[in-house]
DNA sequence: GCCAACGTTGGC
DNA sequence: GCCAACGTTGGC
């Protein structure tokens, strides 16, 4: 799940009441059929800071609300407004999420880079990528968790 | 329905 | 600041 933390990053997460908070403002189709269809509630997530440097891996969180009507696309006075959005027949859809815990360290896009080879087709390694949930196999979780506990590259213990 | 133009994203 | 990628728009 990614987000620039100028506009909502991981500590603005930590400081909502019950560390949960409503991911809203999808504005893209296949994501907001993953939201609508696919994601549940107690699904696991990685919470990365796009457009920042460097961008990482920053946290986890955990569904506690599954696909829901979007409310910010009926507000009018709301950024993401979107009047072809009615209650009666919602276009976009939100989830909640819960903050898990932060990761010991950021882990950023050079070391999942370094690490290619353990995440396959890994959509955020690819140039362009502009989704803003990816899915995650449970291989490329272990693999980008795994990275946590090791020193980060160039540092020397 | 096609597709060129355009705007946005986001890593570098 | 650059620019690749890609979704959206709108003329035809």
């Amino acid at each position: 799940m990614k987000s620039e933390p100028a506009v909502y990053g991981i500590d603005d997460l930590a400081r909502a009441p019950g560390q949960t908070d409503r991911w809203d403002g999808i504005r893209n189709y296949q994501v907001r059929n993953w939201l609508r269809d696919v994601v549940q509630v107690g699904d696991r997530g990685l919470f990365y800071h796009s457009n920042t440097r460097p961008p990482a891996v920053v946290g986890l969180v955990t569904v506690t609300r599954g696909g829901y009507p979007d409310p910010t696309a009926f507000d009018p006075q709301d950024p993401y407004h979107d009047p072809k959005s009615d209650p009666q027949s919602p276009r976009w859809f939100a989830i909640d999420v819960q903050l898990q815990r932060y990761l010991k360290r950021p882990i950023p896009l050079g070391e999942l880079r370094a690490a290619a080879d353990g995440l396959g087709d890994f959509p955020l390694l690819r140039r362009g990528n502009r989704l803003s949930i990816i899915p995650v196999t449970f291989a490329q979780w272990q693999t980008i968790l795994a990275l946590e506990n090791q020193a980060p590259f160039g540092v020397s213990q």
